[in-house]
RNA sequence: UGGGGUGUCGUCAAGCGGUAAGACACAGGCCUUUGGAGCCUGCAUUCGGAGGUUCGAAUCCUCCCGCCCCAG
Protein backbone atom coordinates (compact mmCIF):
# COMPACT_ATOMS: atom_id res chain seq x y z
CA UNK A 1 0.00 0.00 0.00
CA UNK A 2 1.70 2.99 -1.15
CA UNK A 3 2.07 6.06 1.04
CA UNK A 4 -1.24 8.08 1.22
CA UNK A 5 -0.63 11.72 -0.24
CA UNK A 6 -1.11 14.91 1.59
CA UNK A 7 -3.86 17.13 -0.24
CA UNK A 8 -4.17 20.96 0.47
CA UNK A 9 -7.50 21.95 0.15
CA UNK A 10 -8.47 25.66 0.23
CA UNK A 11 -11.72 25.94 1.72
CA UNK A 12 -13.63 29.02 1.34
CA UNK A 13 -16.53 27.86 3.90
CA UNK A 14 -18.94 27.48 0.93
CA UNK A 15 -20.78 24.42 -0.05
CA UNK A 16 -18.31 23.57 -3.22
CA UNK A 17 -15.06 23.23 -1.60
CA UNK A 18 -16.69 22.15 1.47
CA UNK A 19 -17.81 18.85 -0.45
CA UNK A 20 -14.68 18.85 -2.79
CA UNK A 21 -13.11 18.33 1.15
CA UNK A 22 -15.34 15.79 1.58
CA UNK A 23 -14.71 13.60 -1.30
CA UNK A 24 -11.14 14.04 -1.11
CA UNK A 25 -11.76 12.45 2.58
CA UNK A 26 -13.61 9.84 1.57
CA UNK A 27 -10.87 8.86 -1.54
CA UNK A 28 -8.42 7.89 1.38
CA UNK A 29 -6.06 11.19 1.36
CA UNK A 30 -4.46 12.58 3.72
CA UNK A 31 -6.69 15.87 3.42
CA UNK A 32 -5.78 19.40 5.31
CA UNK A 33 -7.99 22.39 4.86
CA UNK A 34 -6.95 25.96 4.55
CA UNK A 35 -8.65 29.61 4.75
CA UNK A 36 -6.82 31.97 2.73
CA UNK A 37 -7.02 35.79 4.70
CA UNK A 38 -6.82 37.95 2.24
CA UNK A 39 -8.57 41.04 2.77
CA UNK A 40 -6.81 44.11 5.08
CA UNK A 41 -8.51 45.25 7.53
CA UNK A 42 -10.32 48.00 5.71
CA UNK A 43 -12.09 45.52 3.58
CA UNK A 44 -13.21 43.38 6.11
CA UNK A 45 -16.62 42.81 5.99
CA UNK A 46 -17.84 40.62 8.84
CA UNK A 47 -21.02 41.18 8.08
CA UNK A 48 -20.93 39.69 4.85
CA UNK A 49 -21.41 35.99 4.60
CA UNK A 50 -19.98 36.13 1.47
CA UNK A 51 -16.75 38.02 1.95
CA UNK A 52 -13.85 35.61 1.58
CA UNK A 53 -12.37 36.20 4.64
CA UNK A 54 -15.11 37.44 7.28
CA UNK A 55 -14.95 35.81 10.97
CA UNK A 56 -17.95 33.93 9.83
CA UNK A 57 -16.65 32.71 6.82
CA UNK A 58 -13.14 31.01 8.31
CA UNK A 59 -15.51 29.64 11.18
CA UNK A 60 -17.46 27.82 8.82
CA UNK A 61 -14.71 26.51 6.92
CA UNK A 62 -13.40 25.12 10.47
CA UNK A 63 -16.75 23.80 11.20
CA UNK A 64 -16.28 22.16 8.03
CA UNK A 65 -12.73 20.62 8.69
CA UNK A 66 -14.16 19.66 12.08
CA UNK A 67 -17.10 17.79 10.21
CA UNK A 68 -14.85 15.54 8.69
CA UNK A 69 -11.99 15.24 11.04
CA UNK A 70 -9.64 17.12 9.11
CA UNK A 71 -6.70 19.80 10.42
CA UNK A 72 -7.47 23.17 9.25
CA UNK A 73 -5.60 26.04 9.14
CA UNK A 74 -5.54 29.79 8.10
CA UNK A 75 -2.82 31.44 5.98
CA UNK A 76 -2.16 34.66 5.32
CA UNK A 77 -1.98 35.80 1.84
CA UNK A 78 -2.89 39.66 2.84
CA UNK A 79 0.03 41.36 0.90
CA UNK A 80 -0.20 38.90 -2.12
CA UNK A 81 -3.90 39.59 -2.27
CA UNK A 82 -3.21 43.01 -2.48
CA UNK A 83 -0.17 44.06 -4.53
CA UNK A 84 -2.02 40.90 -7.27
CA UNK A 85 -4.89 41.10 -7.11
CA UNK A 86 -6.77 44.79 -5.18
CA UNK A 87 -4.54 46.94 -6.56
CA UNK A 88 -4.16 45.89 -10.37
CA UNK A 89 -8.12 45.78 -10.20
CA UNK A 90 -8.26 49.00 -9.07
CA UNK A 91 -5.61 50.61 -11.51
CA UNK A 92 -7.11 48.12 -14.17
CA UNK A 93 -10.24 50.62 -14.09
CA UNK A 94 -8.51 53.73 -13.31
CA UNK A 95 -6.70 53.11 -16.33
CA UNK A 96 -9.85 52.03 -19.08
CA UNK A 97 -9.67 48.48 -19.07
CA UNK A 98 -12.03 45.90 -17.19
CA UNK A 99 -9.85 43.45 -15.00
CA UNK A 100 -10.82 40.17 -13.81
CA UNK A 101 -10.01 39.71 -10.47
CA UNK A 102 -10.71 36.60 -10.30
CA UNK A 103 -8.50 35.29 -13.16
CA UNK A 104 -5.45 37.44 -11.55
CA UNK A 105 -6.27 35.55 -7.98
CA UNK A 106 -6.19 32.07 -9.60
CA UNK A 107 -2.96 33.22 -11.67
CA UNK A 108 -1.12 35.01 -8.50
CA UNK A 109 -2.83 33.96 -5.66
CA UNK A 110 -4.48 29.95 -5.50
CA UNK A 111 -2.20 28.67 -8.16
CA UNK A 112 0.86 30.41 -6.95
CA UNK A 113 1.35 32.02 -3.47
CA UNK A 114 -0.53 29.08 -1.93
CA UNK A 115 0.72 26.45 -4.27
CA UNK A 116 4.10 27.24 -3.35
CA UNK A 117 3.36 27.48 0.02
CA UNK A 118 2.24 24.06 0.29
CA UNK A 119 4.08 22.55 -1.64
CA UNK A 120 7.10 23.96 0.85
CA UNK A 121 5.28 22.49 3.84
CA UNK A 122 4.43 19.30 2.87
CA UNK A 123 2.08 19.05 0.42
CA UNK A 124 1.53 16.67 -2.26
CA UNK A 125 -1.45 18.00 -4.21
CA UNK A 126 -3.49 20.82 -4.03
CA UNK A 127 -7.44 21.07 -4.31
CA UNK A 128 -10.16 23.53 -4.72
CA UNK A 129 -13.73 23.74 -5.37
CA UNK A 130 -13.39 24.34 -8.80
CA UNK A 131 -15.38 22.97 -11.47
CA UNK A 132 -13.14 21.62 -13.66
CA UNK A 133 -10.61 19.04 -14.56
CA UNK A 134 -7.17 17.91 -14.54
CA UNK A 135 -6.50 14.43 -16.47
CA UNK A 136 -3.54 12.38 -17.31
CA UNK A 137 -3.34 11.02 -20.70
CA UNK A 138 0.23 9.19 -21.33
CA UNK A 139 2.32 11.47 -18.69
CA UNK A 140 0.64 14.98 -19.85
CA UNK A 141 -1.70 16.70 -17.28
CA UNK A 142 -4.57 18.02 -19.48
CA UNK A 143 -7.15 21.13 -17.71
CA UNK A 144 -10.33 20.33 -19.25
CA UNK A 145 -13.92 21.79 -18.86
CA UNK A 146 -15.82 20.51 -15.41
CA UNK A 147 -18.06 17.75 -16.32
CA UNK A 148 -21.20 19.56 -15.45
CA UNK A 149 -21.15 22.08 -18.52
CA UNK A 150 -23.46 24.66 -17.32
CA UNK A 151 -20.79 25.09 -13.79
CA UNK A 152 -17.98 24.91 -15.73
CA UNK A 153 -15.27 27.13 -14.22
CA UNK A 154 -11.90 26.39 -16.44
CA UNK A 155 -12.60 29.65 -17.93
CA UNK A 156 -10.87 31.51 -14.56
CA UNK A 157 -8.71 28.36 -14.84
CA UNK A 158 -6.45 29.38 -17.73
CA UNK A 159 -3.76 31.24 -16.29
CA UNK A 160 -2.08 27.89 -14.50
CA UNK A 161 1.27 26.70 -14.70
CA UNK A 162 1.98 23.62 -16.36
CA UNK A 163 4.74 22.26 -13.34
CA UNK A 164 1.62 22.99 -11.21
CA UNK A 165 -1.10 22.09 -12.80
CA UNK A 166 -0.23 18.38 -12.56
CA UNK A 167 -0.47 18.32 -8.93
CA UNK A 168 -3.89 19.39 -8.51
CA UNK A 169 -7.21 18.08 -8.10
CA UNK A 170 -10.58 19.31 -8.45
CA UNK A 171 -12.64 17.11 -6.82
CA UNK A 172 -16.33 18.12 -7.48
CA UNK A 173 -15.07 18.57 -11.13
CA UNK A 174 -16.87 15.12 -12.08
CA UNK A 175 -20.32 15.96 -10.71
CA UNK A 176 -22.79 17.66 -11.78
CA UNK A 177 -24.14 20.28 -9.32
CA UNK A 178 -27.79 18.41 -8.30
CA UNK A 179 -25.42 15.03 -8.11
CA UNK A 180 -23.44 16.91 -5.11
CA UNK A 181 -26.68 18.36 -3.84
CA UNK A 182 -28.12 14.76 -3.70
CA UNK A 183 -25.49 13.51 -1.86
CA UNK A 184 -24.74 16.19 0.25
CA UNK A 185 -28.02 15.42 1.25
CA UNK A 186 -27.54 12.12 2.56
CA UNK A 187 -24.58 13.42 4.94
CA UNK A 188 -24.66 13.61 8.56
CA UNK A 189 -23.90 17.77 8.54
CA UNK A 190 -25.51 20.09 7.06
CA UNK A 191 -23.63 21.23 4.57
CA UNK A 192 -26.63 21.93 1.96
CA UNK A 193 -26.83 25.20 3.66
CA UNK A 194 -23.72 26.92 2.94
CA UNK A 195 -23.37 29.47 0.86
CA UNK A 196 -22.67 29.39 -2.75
CA UNK A 197 -19.72 31.55 -3.66
CA UNK A 198 -20.02 34.09 -6.03
CA UNK A 199 -19.51 37.65 -6.82
CA UNK A 200 -16.06 39.24 -6.40
CA UNK A 201 -14.98 38.02 -3.02
CA UNK A 202 -13.73 41.28 -1.65
CA UNK A 203 -16.37 43.22 -3.02
CA UNK A 204 -19.53 43.50 -0.93
CA UNK A 205 -22.60 43.18 -2.80
CA UNK A 206 -21.23 42.56 -5.87
CA UNK A 207 -20.87 46.47 -6.33
CA UNK A 208 -17.73 47.01 -8.04
CA UNK A 209 -18.47 50.92 -8.50
CA UNK A 210 -19.24 51.84 -5.15
CA UNK A 211 -15.87 49.71 -4.27
CA UNK A 212 -13.33 51.67 -6.61
CA UNK A 213 -15.23 55.20 -5.69
CA UNK A 214 -12.75 55.49 -2.78
CA UNK A 215 -10.05 54.81 -5.07
CA UNK A 216 -11.01 56.37 -8.24
CA UNK A 217 -11.37 60.18 -8.69
CA UNK A 218 -14.01 60.52 -11.41
CA UNK A 219 -13.04 62.55 -14.24
CA UNK A 220 -16.08 63.08 -16.49
CA UNK A 221 -15.73 63.30 -20.36
CA UNK A 222 -17.51 63.54 -23.67
CA UNK A 223 -19.59 60.60 -24.72
CA UNK A 224 -19.51 60.57 -29.21
CA UNK A 225 -21.53 58.29 -31.17
CA UNK A 226 -19.54 56.43 -33.62
CA UNK A 227 -19.98 58.84 -36.57
CA UNK A 228 -18.54 61.44 -33.97
CA UNK A 229 -21.86 63.46 -33.22
CA UNK A 230 -21.50 64.83 -29.31
CA UNK A 231 -23.91 62.91 -27.34
CA UNK A 232 -23.82 63.32 -24.31
CA UNK A 233 -21.34 62.97 -20.87
CA UNK A 234 -20.02 60.26 -18.94
CA UNK A 235 -18.77 60.11 -14.98
CA UNK A 236 -15.29 58.92 -15.28
CA UNK A 237 -13.91 55.94 -17.52
CA UNK A 238 -13.86 53.13 -14.57
CA UNK A 239 -17.89 53.29 -14.47
CA UNK A 240 -18.31 51.86 -18.35
CA UNK A 241 -17.10 48.75 -20.31
CA UNK A 242 -16.68 47.55 -23.34
CA UNK A 243 -20.46 46.35 -24.59
CA UNK A 244 -21.81 47.84 -21.26
CA UNK A 245 -25.44 49.62 -22.24
CA UNK A 246 -26.64 50.48 -18.82
CA UNK A 247 -25.77 53.48 -17.30
CA UNK A 248 -25.36 55.43 -20.39
CA UNK A 249 -28.16 57.56 -19.77
CA UNK A 250 -28.62 58.64 -23.38
CA UNK A 251 -32.36 58.28 -24.90
CA UNK A 252 -31.88 57.21 -28.28
CA UNK A 253 -33.58 55.74 -30.97
CA UNK A 254 -32.79 52.81 -30.01
CA UNK A 255 -30.13 51.23 -27.55
CA UNK A 256 -26.23 52.43 -27.02
CA UNK A 257 -23.27 50.14 -26.21
CA UNK A 258 -20.07 51.49 -24.87
CA UNK A 259 -18.16 50.50 -28.24
CA UNK A 260 -14.91 52.32 -27.46
CA UNK A 261 -13.51 53.42 -24.35
CA UNK A 262 -10.25 55.95 -24.79
CA UNK A 263 -8.60 56.63 -22.44
CA UNK A 264 -6.26 59.06 -24.34
CA UNK A 265 -8.58 61.48 -24.73
CA UNK A 266 -10.66 60.69 -21.49
CA UNK A 267 -13.78 59.73 -23.97
CA UNK A 268 -16.20 57.13 -24.44
CA UNK A 269 -17.86 55.81 -28.22
CA UNK A 270 -21.30 54.31 -28.35
CA UNK A 271 -22.93 53.09 -30.98
CA UNK A 272 -25.65 50.07 -31.54
CA UNK A 273 -25.78 46.13 -30.80
CA UNK A 274 -24.80 45.95 -34.03
CA UNK A 275 -21.14 47.63 -33.97
CA UNK A 276 -20.19 45.51 -30.88
CA UNK A 277 -18.60 42.76 -32.94
CA UNK A 278 -14.67 41.84 -33.24
CA UNK A 279 -13.02 39.03 -35.43
CA UNK A 280 -9.65 40.05 -34.35
CA UNK A 281 -8.12 39.79 -30.46
CA UNK A 282 -4.86 39.96 -29.60
CA UNK A 283 -3.65 38.73 -25.89
CA UNK A 284 -0.70 39.53 -23.93
CA UNK A 285 0.46 37.54 -21.02
CA UNK A 286 -0.57 34.27 -22.08
CA UNK A 287 -0.51 30.83 -20.65
CA UNK A 288 -0.63 28.13 -23.16
CA UNK A 289 -0.73 24.19 -22.05
CA UNK A 290 -2.07 22.30 -24.95
CA UNK A 291 -0.86 22.79 -28.72
CA UNK A 292 -2.95 21.28 -31.49
CA UNK A 293 -2.96 21.63 -35.13
CA UNK A 294 -6.93 21.14 -34.88
CA UNK A 295 -10.07 23.29 -35.00
CA UNK A 296 -10.13 25.32 -31.69
CA UNK A 297 -12.41 27.36 -30.02
CA UNK A 298 -12.15 30.51 -27.79
CA UNK A 299 -14.52 32.74 -25.87
CA UNK A 300 -13.76 36.12 -23.99
CA UNK A 301 -16.24 35.64 -20.81
CA UNK A 302 -17.45 33.33 -18.07
CA UNK A 303 -21.15 31.62 -19.21
CA UNK A 304 -20.19 32.37 -23.48
CA UNK A 305 -20.58 29.20 -26.11
CA UNK A 306 -17.07 29.19 -27.67
CA UNK A 307 -16.58 30.65 -31.03
CA UNK A 308 -14.35 28.80 -33.83
CA UNK A 309 -11.48 30.65 -34.06
CA UNK A 310 -7.69 30.48 -35.31
CA UNK A 311 -4.58 31.29 -33.28
CA UNK A 312 -0.98 32.38 -33.18
CA UNK A 313 1.39 33.12 -30.72
CA UNK A 314 4.25 35.45 -30.64
CA UNK A 315 6.40 35.13 -27.45
CA UNK A 316 4.09 35.83 -24.81
CA UNK A 317 1.46 37.20 -26.89
CA UNK A 318 -1.09 35.90 -29.55
CA UNK A 319 -3.41 36.84 -32.14
CA UNK A 320 -6.93 34.88 -32.39
CA UNK A 321 -9.21 35.28 -35.36
CA UNK A 322 -12.61 34.37 -35.01
CA UNK A 323 -14.85 32.88 -38.13
CA UNK A 324 -17.90 35.03 -36.74
CA UNK A 325 -17.77 38.31 -35.24
CA UNK A 326 -17.38 38.00 -31.39
CA UNK A 327 -18.87 40.69 -29.04
CA UNK A 328 -17.67 43.22 -27.05
CA UNK A 329 -14.70 42.04 -26.04
CA UNK A 330 -12.84 44.39 -23.25
CA UNK A 331 -8.85 45.30 -22.76
CA UNK A 332 -8.33 43.70 -19.27
CA UNK A 333 -10.91 40.46 -20.05
CA UNK A 334 -9.35 37.30 -21.08
CA UNK A 335 -9.60 35.22 -24.11
CA UNK A 336 -9.80 31.32 -23.07
CA UNK A 337 -8.64 28.63 -25.97
CA UNK A 338 -9.86 25.22 -26.26
CA UNK A 339 -9.93 22.06 -28.06
CA UNK A 340 -13.10 19.93 -27.18
CA UNK A 341 -13.15 19.94 -23.28
CA UNK A 342 -9.40 21.16 -23.42
CA UNK A 343 -8.06 24.03 -22.57
CA UNK A 344 -5.60 25.26 -24.55
CA UNK A 345 -4.42 28.51 -22.51
CA UNK A 346 -5.45 32.20 -22.84
CA UNK A 347 -4.13 35.67 -22.50
CA UNK A 348 -5.57 39.02 -21.53
CA UNK A 349 -6.90 41.20 -24.13
CA UNK A 350 -4.91 44.05 -25.05
CA UNK A 351 -6.59 47.72 -25.58
CA UNK A 352 -6.99 48.78 -29.15
CA UNK A 353 -6.07 45.86 -30.70
CA UNK A 354 -9.43 44.27 -31.37
CA UNK A 355 -9.97 44.88 -34.52
CA UNK A 356 -13.27 45.29 -36.56
CA UNK A 357 -14.10 42.70 -38.63
C1' U B 1 -44.62 94.16 -33.44
C1' G B 2 -47.20 91.71 -37.92
C1' G B 3 -47.68 86.40 -40.55
C1' G B 4 -47.13 81.10 -39.85
C1' G B 5 -46.11 76.84 -36.71
C1' U B 6 -46.05 74.23 -32.19
C1' G B 7 -46.70 72.74 -26.96
C1' U B 8 -48.70 64.60 -24.76
C1' C B 9 -43.86 60.50 -19.40
C1' G B 10 -36.67 62.45 -18.20
C1' U B 11 -36.06 62.23 -24.11
C1' C B 12 -38.27 61.08 -28.96
C1' A B 13 -43.20 60.13 -30.20
C1' A B 14 -48.56 57.81 -31.39
C1' G B 15 -53.30 59.77 -30.82
C1' C B 16 -57.57 63.70 -34.99
C1' G B 17 -64.63 63.39 -29.92
C1' G B 18 -65.19 57.81 -26.79
C1' U B 19 -62.31 57.41 -22.09
C1' A B 20 -53.36 58.32 -22.85
C1' A B 21 -49.47 53.25 -28.03
C1' G B 22 -44.45 52.47 -28.51
C1' A B 23 -39.12 53.37 -28.34
C1' C B 24 -35.01 55.18 -25.57
C1' A B 25 -33.71 56.49 -20.61
C1' C B 26 -34.43 55.19 -15.57
C1' A B 27 -35.64 51.76 -11.25
C1' G B 28 -36.15 46.91 -9.20
C1' G B 29 -35.64 41.61 -9.87
C1' C B 30 -33.68 37.07 -12.28
C1' C B 31 -29.26 34.95 -14.19
C1' U B 32 -23.88 34.54 -12.47
C1' U B 33 -17.40 32.69 -8.54
C1' U B 34 -15.08 38.84 -13.32
C1' G B 35 -17.05 43.15 -16.28
C1' G B 36 -20.71 43.31 -19.90
C1' A B 37 -24.86 41.12 -22.27
C1' G B 38 -29.67 38.84 -21.94
C1' C B 39 -34.52 38.01 -19.61
C1' C B 40 -38.78 39.75 -16.34
C1' U B 41 -41.39 43.65 -13.99
C1' G B 42 -42.39 48.76 -12.98
C1' C B 43 -42.70 53.66 -15.04
C1' A B 44 -48.19 60.05 -17.58
C1' U B 45 -55.77 59.17 -13.39
C1' U B 46 -53.24 62.61 -17.32
C1' C B 47 -52.07 65.53 -22.24
C1' G B 48 -48.72 74.14 -21.24
C1' G B 49 -52.78 77.03 -18.19
C1' A B 50 -57.90 78.78 -17.46
C1' G B 51 -62.71 78.71 -19.19
C1' G B 52 -66.49 76.77 -22.67
C1' U B 53 -69.28 73.20 -26.13
C1' U B 54 -70.66 67.95 -25.43
C1' C B 55 -73.51 62.11 -22.31
C1' G B 56 -68.25 62.20 -23.11
C1' A B 57 -62.32 66.23 -25.04
C1' A B 58 -55.38 65.28 -25.34
C1' U B 59 -58.58 65.62 -29.51
C1' C B 60 -63.74 71.21 -31.07
C1' C B 61 -64.12 76.78 -29.49
C1' U B 62 -62.15 81.21 -26.61
C1' C B 63 -58.50 83.66 -23.94
C1' C B 64 -53.69 83.45 -21.62
C1' C B 65 -48.54 81.48 -21.30
C1' G B 66 -44.02 79.18 -23.56
C1' C B 67 -41.02 77.82 -27.58
C1' C B 68 -39.76 77.80 -33.12
C1' C B 69 -39.59 79.90 -38.05
C1' C B 70 -40.49 84.09 -41.68
C1' A B 71 -41.10 89.44 -42.03
C1' G B 72 -39.54 94.34 -40.07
Amino acid sequence: MRTMETVFIAMSGGFDSSFAAYLLKKQGYHVVGITFRLLPPSLRDDNNPRACCSIETVHRAQRAAAHLSIPHYVIDLREEFESAVIQPFIDGYQSGDTPNPCVLCNRFIKFSAFAERAFSIGADKIATGHYALVEERSGTHYLLKGTDRSKDQSYFLYPIKPDVLKKIIFPVGHYRKEELKKLAGDLKWDIRSLPESQDICFIPENNYRAFLAPHIQPKPGPIYLTDGTLLGKHGGLHLYTIGQRRGINIPYKEPLYIVDVRPEENSLVVGGKNELGRRIIHAREINILYHTQETVTAKIRYRQKEVPCTYTVHGDSMTVTFAEPISSPAAGQSIVLYHGDIVIGGGIITRNAASKG
